[in-house]
RNA sequence: GCUCGAAUGGUGGAAUGGUAGACACGAAGGACUUAAAAUCCUUUGGCCAUUGCGGCUGUGCGGGUUCAAGUCCCGCUUCGAGUACCA
């Protein structure tokens, strides 16, 4: 029989649905093992041969750790709410749920045909009724919880509450919008709107004023990740700042215990330090500063406690709301027209126009150190939403300062020994103080890390200022004004929102008749029929965004099915969390993010046993298209070859790479590409037309897309799993080049002819030989260190070179060939599942027990050293394993070759590594 | 600007500080075949020698540590990723 993969590809799939060989249970006699894939958002285009990379690898892993005898826990779902089916609903007026229901059933059988060992009874689409349930319900409790800063985790609104009846906002240590202050008979008299009203500045989940990314073509609003450079990532529309009212979830509440937990799991360094940047922890003091003439006192933060003594200017955030309490009646008016001219700048423009801008207002700041009065004035480099919206400015020490400085003309004083600020600021952390004193302190002298300290401690004890720590994670925007998501949980009566009772949820989407804003403005659900509560009363109009259904996921895997609960304690105390989940390093700042918040709230209120989600996490490469390019001369119909070009004024033209192969384009097919091309004539290089080549992003565009279906179909799924595995490290970015993919195909067949030849079985169980217990054990001990490290690259090499040394020691023993393919199953599941059976084995392969290594079998009689004279390797010499190294001297000493090299010059010195080289140094 | 990562043949890529280029693709030559496909064998970093089995050189650049550096340290160059008026 010849090896034929349709045959067996679809027998063994057919065979693992129908026995279901990879459902799994909770089974406490076994250790548990959960490997997780970020599930996909199941788009039109379907998968091309980049997709699968993460999943064959996590696929691997899982297979491993079953034959290792774990319960390993590989769900598979999707991630179905989200703009594009959107925007194709718009477009045609096919309802999101009709496309995403077909873009499923695409990926499905795509996936189906790789042969993944997924439990697909536990597959989870966010957009079904019976899992967006829970993202509702998960709201209701952030609704109903605050953040208590000293027990340092989310606690029942309720606990708040109680406090401002009994103390108003005293002993009140809650993570809030804004510091409030009031007392218990202030709260008591409060009206419902009032009251919350205050609870929103308190509660996880809110809703509240807050400057949004709005993006007017999409017509909703976008989380800080879903912007990029001033457009929206999702079609690339330019963005816009706007206030608006919306839900918000109080992430920042979390922002020290994210970044602790990054210390407790096993991640990359450089993700680690992606999520440590966004979250953005500086510690600095906050300070006073009085307005002369004025009652009014501004706070400010600052990195640069010590440089205070140079501070000659004050500047206010454009939105500040210290503006109007500082502008002086003369400046009114030069004021407004520069506010006016900020707020037709887009956020966009603002960000490209690095031009310095700023209006003075007239007042004048005391400088609480040196007492001297300073210039307030307002510039758009400050940003309203960092810090206090105000700064101190250090025009010697801070760059920004620097050019605001010289271009206004304002003093710049250097406060650092030796620095030179006439050209440019000095901005390093370095160096020892000058022009540094008062009456009270002095800091000259002093490096500037002990100033900085010596400062915050005068600043506390004077009670001008006081030490704080800032983060750059802003609150997660929580509201969007599209239909395809889930509908807020959510009604309001009298202006006020009050959450539905938790039996009534799931709260089902509505039907609507366009999928468009209304004619008023509103969100798209404001189109739907009886959008209100059984008593009437109205249902918010927004929806969550495309974060909300991922953050999650994983727990619900668990117990896909359970309608009491998110996740039953039972199967959360058994599965915890994610051991491995793998995914793209595009989600550092959003999702990941996100799913930890989510994940460490859940922690808080007692639903989930572990405060981290994901143990350890794997960021698969991107893989790139690699495109091919001909080149037509200008104005004609010809093409001239790649070294040829030179001669001719040429475009480049991308060309469709399924009819390119080894760069060699295929005449014939390309005439029949397309219609223009059909009269091409080409200018050739020894009979054949070389195309040129560039790595670039895999797009329908690029003409440099690869259906992995069509490599299944020719090549077959083992072949596709391991190519995809071979072509380089697991985390590494790199293009797409089919044309090696027959030397795996090559090995697949090679092995298959250890076991038959034509149609004969070749297999025999006599003693197996010393060199093929070595193959096979050198092999064991490869691919499980490779394994555990996702090296899966060399294993695969290992393969290939064990099964050469069996073919040519023609072995065909039935030991050590089972072992071979029981190691090899995890990276080509269906031969091997094949040949098991074609072994006599009754039980499918992943049942098999993964083989351990014997030492014994690996070593050597003879070693091999080199002999280096200095360092540099000249010849080898061969001798018993168990040489002494005094020995090992003697023998290269002795050895003929040894005295040309040595010629007239002494030895200084013999180093001898056992097993691997003899150094002898010479003078 | 800041942070992180990378740089090795024609290509993808291997190398616990110990003979650089494993493995694979491609290319060249050969065997089998009427022929092709498939399969198998040989060669393949560069330069020189190739009637001699050898020599020189070589991991982006410049230094350093070491008996020994692709690997460690210092200083650059280029490319990639992330992030940015974050005070």
């Amino acid at each position: 029989m010849e090896y034929n993969h349709k045959d067996i590809e679809s027998r063994w799939q057919q065979y693992w649905k129908e026995n279901n060989t990879y459902k799994i249970d909770i089974d406490n006699n076994r250790p548990k093992y959960y490997v997780l894939d970020m599930f996909p958002y199941p788009s039109g285009a379907g998968l091309h041969v980049g997709h699968p990379l993460g999943y064959i690898a996590s696929d691997i892993f899982s297979r491993y750790k079953r034959l290792q005898g774990y319960n390993v826990l590989h769900p598979m779902g999707y991630d179905a709410y989200g703009l594009p089916a959107e925007q194709y609903a718009i477009q045609t007026g096919q309802h999101p749920e009709v496309t995403t229901r077909q873009n499923i059933d695409r990926y499905r059988n795509q996936l189906d045909k790789i042969g993944f060992c997924y439990d697909w009874d536990r597959e989870i689409k966010t957009c079904d009724p019976d899992y967006y349930k829970w993202t509702q319900w998960a709201f209701i409790q952030m609704f109903n919880s605050y953040y208590d800063t000293i027990e340092k985790k989310a606690m029942p609104i309720s606990v708040l509450i109680e406090n401002f009846k009994e103390n108003g906002t005293e002993k009140i240590n809650a993570a809030c919008g804004k510091e409030l202050v009031f007392t218990s008979d202030d709260w008591n008299n409060y009206t419902d709107k009032e009251k919350s009203d205050v609870l929103m500045n308190y509660r996880i989940a809110y809703l509240g004023n807050t400057m949004v990314n709005w993006c007017p073509k999409l017509g909703t609003v976008l989380a800080n990740d879903e912007v990029s450079e001033g457009v929206s990532i999702r079609g690339g529309y330019p963005v816009e700042q706007k206030l608006m009212y919306q839900w918000c979830l109080r992430v920042s509440a979390y922002s020290q215990r994210l970044l602790d937990g990054l210390d407790t799991i096993d991640w990359t360094d450089s993700l680690k330090e992606t999520q440590r940047n966004w979250i953005g922890r500086s510690e600095g003091a906050e300070m006073i500063f009085k307005i002369a003439d004025n009652d009014v006192e501004l706070e400010i933060f600052t990195t640069r406690a010590d440089t205070v003594f140079g501070v000659t200017f004050m500047v206010l955030a454009p939105e500040s709301s210290y503006v109007e309490k500082v502008v002086t009646d003369g400046q009114k008016k030069e004021v407004e027209a520069y506010l006016d001219s900020i707020k037709h700048k887009t956020e966009r423009e603002r960000l490209i126009d690095k031009s310095v801008t700023g209006v003075f207002t007239g007042a004048y700041a005391v400088n609480p150190l040196t007492g001297k009065n300073i210039p307030v004035w307002i510039s758009d480099y400050v940003l309203a939403g960092y810090g206090t919206g105000s700064i101190m400015a250090v025009p010697a020490h801070d760059s920004r300062d620097y050019a605001f400085a010289r271009h206004f003309n304002l003093p710049v004083i250097p406060l650092i020994e030796g620095c030179d600020v006439s050209e440019s600021s000095f901005d390093a952390k370095e160096g020892k103080m000058i022009n540094s004193q008062s009456d009270e302190l002095n800091l000259n002298g002093l490096e500037v890390k002990d100033a900085i300290a010596a400062t915050k401690k005068f600043i506390s004890k004077k009670g001008i200022g006081k030490i704080k720590v800032n983060y750059r994670l802003r609150d997660a925007i929580f509201s969007r004004q599209r239909y395809w998501g889930e509908p807020f949980p959510v009604y309001y009566k009298e202006g006020i929102p009050y959450m539905m009772d938790e039996s009534k949820l799931p709260l089902l989407l509505p039907e609507v008749d366009k999928f468009l804003p209304t004619e008023t403005g509103e969100p798209p659900l404001g189109r739907a029929k009886n959008w209100k509560t059984e008593e009437g009363y109205p249902i918010e109009l927004c929806t969550m965004p495309g974060f909300a259904g991922s953050s999650a996921y994983y727990l619900r895997y668990m117990d896909p099915h359970n309608d009491k609960s998110l996740v039953s304690k039972e199967a959360n105390g058994y599965w915890r969390n994610v051991d491995l989940y793998l995914g793209g390093s595009e989600h550092a700042t959003g999702h990941l993010i996100y799913s930890r918040f989510w994940n460490k709230f859940l922690f808080d209120i007692g639903l989930v046993c572990e405060e981290e989600p994901f143990k350890k996490l794997i960021n698969q490469g991107m893989i790139q298209g690699r495109s091919n390019f001909v080149y037509r001369i200008k104005d004609t119909n010809t093409f001239v070859s790649l070294n040829l070009k030179k001669d001719y004024d040429t475009t480049p033209i991308h060309v469709d790479v399924n009819i390119v192969s080894n760069d060699i384009l295929d005449l014939e097919k390309f005439r029949a590409w397309r219609p223009e091309f059909k009269n091409a004539e080409f200018i050739l290089e020894e009979d054949k037309y070389i195309c040129g080549y560039a790595v670039e992003k895999m797009s329908k565009s690029m003409f440099n897309v690869v259906n992995p279906d069509d490599i299944v179909e020719k090549y077959g799924a083992d072949t596709l799993r391991l190519y995809e595995m071979f072509l380089g490290p697991l985390e590494q970015s790199k293009p797409w080049d089919t044309n090696g993919i027959d030397g795996v195909n090559r090995f697949l067949k090679k092995l298959w002819s250890l076991f038959y030849k034509g149609d004969t079985l070749l297999i025999e169980e006599s003693e197996p030989s010393r060199d093929s217990l070595k193959s096979v054990h050198k092999l064991i001990k490869k691919v499980t260190g490779d394994i555990e490290n996702f090296s899966y690259n060399t294993s695969i090499s290992a393969f290939m070179i064990c099964v050469n040394e069996l073919t040519s020691q023609k072995c065909h023993n039935k030991a050590i060939l089972s072992q071979l393919i029981i190691v090899l199953a995890p990276f080509a599941p269906h031969i091997t599942e094949e040949l098991w059976h074609v072994m006599g084995n009754d039980t499918t392969i992943c049942d098999a027990e993964w083989p351990s290594y014997n030492e014994e079998y690996l070593k050597e009689d003879n070693v091999t050293y080199a002999v280096s004279f200095n360092g540099k390797a000249r010849f080898n010499i061969e001798v018993p394993a168990e040489t002494s190294r005094e020995e090992v001297e003697k023998i290269a000493l002795s050895n003929e070759a040894t005295a040309k090299w040595i010629g007239d010059k002494n030895i200084r010195k013999i180093i001898v590594v056992p097993g691997k080289i003899v150094n002898i140094v010479i003078a």
